[in-house]
RNA sequence: GCCCCUAUCGUCUAGAGGCCUAGGACACGAGCUUUUCAAGCUUGGAACACGGGUUCGAAUCCCGUUGGGGGCACCA
């Protein structure tokens, strides 16, 4: 009989970018499901980088990809900098574990060397296409006897190890998202395993970083669906077990291509700049392939990781939308309290053109309190109402037109007199004044409020114009009052 | 060209054969509120790609078509 006692082994997963600059959303959405499902399942999130690429190796983009998932708050339990047993975990440091396991290949004849340069092989494709067949190697290298062989290598001829893939062989899998997967070895091309440059490809570091790293389950974009079949077979070859494999929807651009630069924003730091909260991103880049099944719309990390599941992970690709990125950020912004987005906005205003200007914070806590229901971001505070900050530079010429007419400035003559009068003025005693002012001048109040209105912000809207008062004080008022009667000329 | 994946409002999605007159959110329209702009509240329009089956019954299962996406490198 047999018994069933394997214990349910600690779940591993891992995140496997390569640092070609920058974190790109998709691959956040992918390190976040992994790192969900590592949390959810009590198991080890790994951070592996997969350089293996020379030519395109960029400076600094480790420390920049590692930056940016702590910025996400996504911090990794093994890998680069933090270390842990199953390290180093740099491909480029791990160049003698793929050349043990290559030459195992090797020594198996699972594996061949090929000497073809790449000249040949663009031909071979090339004419290989003109009579409209698949584009494959014709493993003119696989015919080499063994003293050719070693009489190539003797001459330093450049080489790469290339897999031998088994034919006619219908190779099945399971993935978690997408059931049952089925795809004939007949349309897979000799992978090259080891390349000339003496680095492993992808796949190849893969299969044995994720086997040497006990990866019990892998989750990553569905670009990589269609190599599942090779990576099999080197389990295969190996006598390793296969890890879950979960292929996760792509993210999309408008078009509904592959979600790219050239159609916006995809750097994670782009929306960092831009001022995107991290809970708004990371929340709806998780739904984005994903949702609960409940109408909640808000989660924190924490309530992804108790909600999230990787059946319940969607198949087709999701389109990026800006627009509901906007919106979580505008909850989010909401969620916080006054003290933290006093604090952002001071950061914010020491990076602003105001850094030289101190702000009291009880000002700037009121100047929060007036916009929070207008702005998405916390630099619109300063962008979305400058005159909170410095008196307008420039009048809108549309808000004159509608609201500057030849009498404004002497009726604004009169509030002014009323305005001086005041006395540590409240919302409630401006009101009035104007009120009063306006009654003496037998005018609507409109008149006199979209007028001042025009004259303390320069624009036409914002927040209720006694908030504005109260906030800028009289003094300010009065000169800012004062200027615009000077300058502001009606327009017919 | 070949292979694989995929298909519900404009977008993200709920939906695991009867709970569907297809639900929610974003976006959009209207109204209320209002000194403006927002916010808020109320409300409206908006989808099961198509064709065949299976079944008493299909958005849900099967097949095909069409559309979309991905892959086919000494890139990952």
């Amino acid at each position: 009989m047999k018994m069933n006692i394997s214990k349910e082994k600690k779940v591993r997963v891992r995140f496997a970018p390569s640092p070609t600059g920058y974190l790109h959303v998709g691959g956040l959405r992918t390190a976040l499901y992994n790192y969900l499902f590592a949390r959810k399942h009590d198991g080890m999130f790994i951070l592996r980088i997969e350089d293996t690429d020379r030519s395109r190796y960029v400076e600094g983009a480790i420390e920049n990809l590692i930056a940016t998932l702590q910025w996400a708050g996504l911090d990794y339990d093994e890998g680069p900098i933090k270390g842990g047993n199953y390290g180093p975990y740099i491909q480029s440091e791990r160049l003698d574990i793929y050349w043990q396991h290559a030459e195992q290949l090797l020594r198996a004849e699972k594996a061949y060397r090929c000497f073809c340069t790449s000249e040949r092989l663009d031909e071979m494709r090339k004419s290989l296409e003109k009579i409209k067949a698949s584009p494959k190697y014709d493993r003119a290298c696989l015919k080499l006897s063994q003293s050719e062989i070693s009489d190539k290598l003797k001459a330093g001829e450049p080489n790469v190890i290339r897999m031998k893939i088994p034919d006619s062989r219908l190779i099945k899998f399971n993935d978690l998202i997408r059931g049952n997967v089925e795809i004939s070895s007949d349309i897979l091309d000799d992978q090259v395993l080891i390349k000339s440059d003496g680095y492993p490809t992808y796949h190849f570091a893969n299969v044995v970083d994720d086997y040497l790293m006990e990866v019990t389950h892998i989750i990553r974009g569905e670009e990589w669906l269609s190599s599942v079949p090779k990576h099999i077979l080197l389990y295969e070859y190996f006598d390793w077990k296969v890890p879950e494999l979960a292929h996760l929807p792509l993210l999309l651009n408008p078009d509904k291509s592959k979600l790219s630069k050239r159609q916006g924003d995809v750097a994670v730091e782009d929306f960092r700049t831009k001022g995107y909260l991290k809970d708004a991103l990371i929340n709806f880049v998780a739904f984005l392939g994903w949702n609960p099944g409940t109408e909640q719309e808000i989660f924190s990390l924490q309530e992804l990781v108790e909600q999230f599941s990787l059946e319940s992970v969607n198949k087709a690709g999701a389109v990026f939308n800006i627009d509901k990125l906007k919106w979580l950020n505008f909850e989010y912004l909401r969620g916080k309290s006054d003290t933290e987005v006093l604090q952002m906005l001071k950061e914010e205003l020491s990076k602003s053109k105001y850094y030289q200007t101190q702000f009291d914070d009880k000002y700037l806590l009121g100047v929060i309190e007036a916009m929070r229901p207008r702005v998405n971001f916390v630099k619109d505070f300063i962008e979305n109402c400058p005159y909170f900050f410095e008196p307008p530079i420039h009048y809108d010429v549309d808000v004159i037109k509608k609201r500057w007419k030849e009498d404004t400035p002497q009726q604004l003559k009169m509030l002014v007199e009323e305005f001086t009068k005041l006395e540590n003025p409240n919302k409630a005693d401006y009101e009035a004044a104007l009120h009063k002012s306006a009654q003496r001048l037998n005018i609507g109040n409109g008149k006199l409020i979209h007028a001042v209105r025009l004259a303390i912000s320069g624009t036409g809207c914002g927040p209720g114009l006694y908030d504005i008062l109260f906030l800028l004080g009289k003094e300010e008022n009065l000169k800012r009052i004062r200027t615009a009667i000077d300058e502001i000329k009606p327009i017919m």
